[in-house]
RNA sequence: GGGCUUGUAGCUCAGGUGGUUAGAGCGCUACACUGAUAAUGUAGAGGUCCGUGGUUCGAGUCCACGCAGGCCCA
């Protein structure tokens, strides 16, 4: 005897969750689904690790789900797929968590608390809501290995971070640069972009600004700017920040922005002179009333100055033009060489300025990007160490060399009250704007007020200044980045080849330095003069500790050297010796906390200390071997620059490989209005709640299938809701209502004893076919990595032709009689579709899969051969000796034939209960009517009609319609299609015929003749005279409406056996339960229906008896349309 | 400002290589059905396919320029 399947009321999705989730725990079947794969190939999965210091929320199931997909769907499909998990625990937000805890500052480290504590802080907030990260991982259905998780705070991996710095190292790729960043000289420190975004730091600030007048070289270059013009030709270039003058080394233009040259006079010195100048701004510096003087009239001192413009160019004109070094306090062969020239500078607007910037490299982030670009050196110094420095010393002083100046601060606010309260007192900008006006430098000085960020310590003015910095030279290796990333298959392809590809192209170095305390440090040690040493492992750093102690630079007692933390503070505490026997302090910063994520695919594994020993190449432990690099990876699109580039940097750089060759980049997760979500705003979802509520399934299937998970997501619970309904309440139905059947006849599903499939009827061998070419899709999508696509596929198959179609039309199969063959064979088939459509959702679904699953397979007894779990099955794949294309074809043609009978029954306001006794068809083919045949009975069934009539050319009656076939007319005519469809359309009858007959048609317009054939046109039947019909496109239905009195009666006895069904159920009757019917005579229509169908109607009601009796004092009045009846049912 | 991306019905989305009546689901309205019933069927209303130009016999689709939203960067 079978089991029961299980039967269920009022199913509760996030009820099946838990249960599902306590089998997985219980068996292991995470465990196991990797565990069964040994010796299988391998699918290599990275975990992009999270940081588990913050909470997680909505967009972190979308992450996630995603990643799932694909690692169960390869399981399935027999791979083992291992998947290590990983926290990602350094960095700038683990700090300033710990600051707002701790009511701290930056300030305060070393001072109210030693770096020691806390780094002890920051180790132990990392991990705050490691809880509630694994509830989140478990409860949706995330299958990660969280028992060994990489950690990237723990010191074998910050120690294989340190190897693999070594190795870039000694590749002469890791090298000590500046870059240009907020510094403030009174604080003497640099700014984070952090603490420059903290509110309050963008103040006004009234400065003294200058448009200083740039001199002109003659050369072939700038020839066109001097003819006919014998007076000296000037580049006008504006700055707010005068005191950056003498460090001037380019001046950058828009390249496709219109300059002109202007003829006029040095409003200070009133000599004349040419200016150059944007086209759009030169109504902002000369006066409309002047604009008519004429230029020989002007005499010194003129208060109107006359001006005209005598030339227009675009920026790409003035490119490379040399000029005179405005303030020449320091130069050299390099700068003579290679400054003091225009650049082109993307960033030039003609909002303000003249169009034309100043560019002073070391001392703004774009002039030292542009200045870069375009192969620009910067004005230094050099100090007394040899070292290369700026004009500007670190207390914001210009240096000696800029002899006028010296020593002076560049801000006057960086001196005292007392000082600027002097009458006497005058700031350096002001002073560099009379020394121009003076040498005939300056063409307009003024005041100007902007905002201008400040340094929440000091509240003075940042300075923009080159700061040490160690940098990853990922320039070097950037063609094989390009090279190489065009190889990895990237979801959306355009996260690829533009978001990513592009940076790629224009990539510049990778600054790893980070001025914090929460980090990995930089292993580089540095003596006073220059060396340098960089440690690449534990092992390495006690060996170079001991020398140190023996050179008597350590006492040795500085750290546990059993216990060595690879943090601050302890290996700053380390000074090591140099090779020459000095004193190295290790370079005080940390790196890039990308470079810990980075590194993952080696550091995950820590570094084997024997290989290491040996001097091997990959020293890793061994489970690197043969998981590099990863199949796949997923993470959001805001990973492109972050995770992503560094992956693939990393390994292209250090192994000359992809680091992974599938990547999907999932977009955001918005609010439904399409707004950010956040917790101030209150529009952020809580996952907790909504897997809670909709159950883990609902909420992963509404998020793959309601969009591409690389385009934004509006999140809305309404659609999830809509999910939960419409396709697992479909799915659920289907199932109940297959429990409940194969339950009352015992059925079950034996695998070796099935009915053929040839042998099953059109419906069954239909949905099978379309089984199977649903099976295809899935795979290929997946295949593919388009989740979106199998989520779909499987719907529409489950509402549309399962739900919709197959069970709506096999019902009666199921209901009726005993188990026969037709109904073992509608058996199977529903459970050969159940069950594969659980296991083909399995990986978007992986709950409701199993559960379905277990509930179909858990009801077999036995040898059945089935898993303990889908998610432990071998994906099936498509049987093509099932696929029948014609049967598809055919049952097409029945959906869409019963929906235009169903449409002419509504017109004509009679219900599917009457019956009608023919549709005609018209049909000018064979196979139309073959295609038909096949699946006659399904639409008489579907539409209780008794026959159906196929009419043919040779009856005559058919009026046909012709319609041009544009595509094939077009290719073959192009220009003269018009003429030609028009004519087309305007064909009678008669035509078409003459057309049919002579297999095409001579059209004559005007003096030309077209010789059309008949694939130029789509020839179909409209109408049939005195019929109504229905159209949908080439299909044509009329449905003959005439209602005999049999027809009549046999509507009523339908109508009566809807009526006693129900008053069964009203009863609370079983499906199996037998009645005895009583009938009072009444309406004579009734009583000839009872006669005429009474076979019928009980076999229908599970009616042992039918009576007609006079009367019934107890019966039941049923009203049916416009009759009456009483009836009475017993048991 | 730059790179990428999105824009089709009230909402969420489909619409290979251009082909003349632009589709689906939800929602709305009406009707039907009632042993899958917190289902289901049929019909209806609802579109300047973001705009403007262009290529073409023909553009939702291709090109250019815009507009609006999003992400990343500056």
């Amino acid at each position: 005897m079978s089991k029961k399947y299980k039967e269920f009321k009022n199913p509760n999705y996030a009820e099946i969750g838990e249960e599902i989730l306590s089998f997985w725990k219980a068996n292991g079947i995470f465990e196991a689904s990797v565990n069964q794969r040994e010796g299988q190939p391998t699918f290599t999965f990275y975990e992009g690790p999270p940081s588990a210091n913050g909470t997680p929320g909505i967009h972190h199931v979308m992450a996630r789900t995603v990643k799932d997909i694909f690692c169960r769907y390869k399981t399935l499909k027999g791979f083992q797929v291992k998947r290590k998990g990983g926290w990602d625990t350094h960095g700038l937000p683990v700090e300033l968590q710990v600051e707002k805890e701790l009511g701290i500052t930056k300030e305060d480290i070393g001072k109210k608390i030693t770096v020691e504590e806390y780094n002890q802080k920051c180790r132990e907030a990392v991990m705050k809501f490691k809880q509630q990260w694994d509830d989140l991982t478990e409860q949706m259905g995330y299958w990660v290995d969280l028992k060994d998780p990489y950690i990237t705070f723990e010191n074998s991996y910050v120690e294989t971070l340190w190897f693999l710095l070594k190795e870039l190292f000694d590749k002469g790729l890791l090298y000590k640069g500046y870059t240009v960043q907020p510094y403030s000289p009174a604080a003497g420190t640099g700014l984070s972009s952090h603490e420059l975004n903290q509110p309050g730091t963008y103040k006004m600030l009234k400065d003294t600004s200058i448009i200083a007048q740039f001199k002109v070289k003659h050369s072939e270059r700038s020839a066109f700017l001097f003819e006919e013009t014998s007076e000296p030709v000037y580049i006008l270039a504006w700055t707010t920040t005068p005191w950056t003058l003498p460090s001037n080394c380019a001046l950058a233009v828009g390249e496709k922005i219109r300059y002109v040259k202007v003829k006029s006079f040095n409003p200070y010195t009133f000599e004349p002179i040419s200016v150059v100048l944007a086209k759009d701004l030169v109504g902002k510096y000369f006066s409309e009333k002047a604009a008519e003087l004429p230029l020989s009239d002007y005499k010194a001192g003129d208060k109107l100055i006359p001006w005209k413009i005598t030339q227009e160019f675009s920026g790409k004109d003035l490119l490379e033009i040399r000029y005179e070094q405005l303030m020449p306090y320091v130069t050299n062969a390099d700068l003579e060489n290679n400054a003091f020239r225009v650049i082109p500078g993307d960033f030039v607007t003609t909002e303000d300025g003249t169009g034309i910037v100043h560019t002073a490299s070391v001392f703004g982030a774009d002039d030292f990007r542009v200045a870069k670009e375009a192969g620009v050196p910067a004005v230094m110094v050099l100090d007394e160490n040899g070292k290369e420095t700026p004009l500007v010393d670190k207390q914001g002083r210009f240096v000696k060399e800029v002899s006028d100046f010296a020593l002076r601060f560049v801000k006057e606010e960086y001196y005292s009250d007392a000082e600027r309260n002097d009458p006497e007192f005058k700031p350096t900008d002001v002073l560099i704007a009379i020394k121009l006006k003076q040498e005939n430098k300056a063409f307009k000085v003024e005041k100007y007020e902007h905002s201008y960020p400040h340094c929440w310590r000091t509240d003075k003015p940042v300075l923009y200044y080159p700061l040490d910095s160690w940098f990853i030279k990922t320039t070097a290796m950037k063609d094989r980045l390009v090279e190489l990333n065009k190889s990895i298959n990237w979801k959306p392809e355009s996260t690829g080849t533009g978001r990513f590809g592009n940076w790629l192209e224009n990539l510049v170095d990778w600054n790893l330095s980070r001025s914090r305390f929460w980090g990995t440090p930089l292993p580089i040690w540095v003596s006073e003069d220059g060396e340098q040493k960089c440690i690449g492992s534990l092992m390495q750093l006690k060996a170079e500790i001991e020398k140190s102690v023996k050179a008597g630079i350590m006492k040795g007692n500085e750290v546990d050297m059993n216990h060595l933390d690879l943090h601050r503070p302890y290996v700053d505490r380390i000074i090591l010796v140099s090779d020459s026997g000095k004193p190295m302090n290790r370079e005080p910063d940390l790196v890039d906390v990308w470079f810990d994520s980075g590194a993952m695919p080696y550091a995950q594994w820590g570094l084997d200390q024997e290989k290491l020993a040996r001097g091997e190449k990959n020293p890793f432990n061994a489970d690197f071997n043969g998981a590099f690099p990863a199949d796949f990876i997923a993470e959001g699109v805001d990973q492109t620059r972050g995770w992503f580039f560094t992956l693939h940097a990393l390994s292209v750089m250090l192994h000359d490989k992809v680091a992974f060759k599938n990547v999907i980049a999932n977009g955001l997760v918005l609010d439904k209005n399409g707004n950010k979500m956040s917790k101030r705003l209150g529009n952020a979802i809580d996952p907790f709640k909504t897997i809670r509520e909709f159950g883990p399934d609902a909420t992963r299937w509404y998020m793959i299938e309601n969009a591409n998970p690389w385009d934004n997501l509006k999140f809305n619970l309404d659609g999830v809701q809509e999910v939960q309904r419409r396709f697992f309440g479909t799915l659920l139905n289907t199932y109940s209502f297959f429990a409940l059947y194969a339950n009352l006849d015992g059925f079950e599903m034996q695998e070796n004893k099935t009915i053929a499939v040839k042998d099953r009827p059109e419906l069954d061998r239909w949905i099978l076919s379309k089984l199977q070419i649903l099976i295809k899709e899935v795979d290929e999508s997946f295949a593919n990595y388009d989740a979106t696509r199998a989520a779909r596929a499987i719907q529409d198959f489950v509402t549309d032709q399962l739900s919709n179609w197959y069970v709506r039309l096999s019902r009666k199969r199921f209901w009726r009689g005993n188990m026969n063959a037709d109904k073992q064979a509608a058996y199977e088939t529903l459970f050969e579709c159940l069950s594969v459509t659980a296991q083909l959702m399995s990986p978007i679904a992986p709950f409701f899969g199993e559960w379905l699953y277990k509930n179909l397979h858990d009801a077999q007894s036995g040898q059945s051969g089935a898993s303990l779990s889908v998610h432990l099955t071998h994906m099936v794949s498509a049987r093509s000796e099932w696929i029948d294309e014609s049967l598809n074809e055919s049952m097409d043609m029945a959906q869409r034939i019963s929906s235009l009978i169903h449409s002419l029954r509504k017109k004509h306001m009679i219900k599917v209960r009457q019956p009608l006794s023919r549709v005609l068809i018209p049909v000018l083919n064979e196979k139309t009517v073959a295609s038909i045949k096949a699946v006659e009975d399904i639409i008489l069934a579907e539409v209780n009609v008794k026959a159906i009539e196929y009419i043919d050319d040779t009856s005559g009656v058919l009026v046909k319609k012709i319609k041009p076939n544009f595509k094939k007319l077009g290719a073959q005519y192009g220009p003269r299609l018009k003429e030609i469809g028009a004519a087309i359309s305007q064909f009678g009858q008669e035509d078409i015929k003459r057309m049919e007959k002579d297999q095409g048609y001579a059209l004559t317009i005007g003096t030309d003749t077209f010789a059309l054939t008949l694939e130029d046109v789509e020839i179909m039947s409209e109408d049939i005279p005195g019929w109504l019909v229905a159209n949908d496109g080439p299909l044509t239905v009329a449905l003959d409406i005439t209602i005999t009195d049999a027809l009549r009666e046999e509507g009523v006895a339908r109508d009566l056996v809807n009526r006693i069904q129900n008053l069964r159920k009203d009863m609370g009757l079983e499906v199996q339960d037998k009645i005895k019917v009583s009938v009072a005579r009444g309406e004579s229509l009734i009583e000839a229906a009872l006669q005429s169908n009474r076979e019928y109607i009980c076999r229908e009601t599970q009616a042992l008896q039918l009576n007609l009796v006079d009367s019934l004092n107890d019966g039941n009045t049923i009203e049916m349309d416009d009759l009456q009846v009483v009836l009475k049912i017993e048991l």
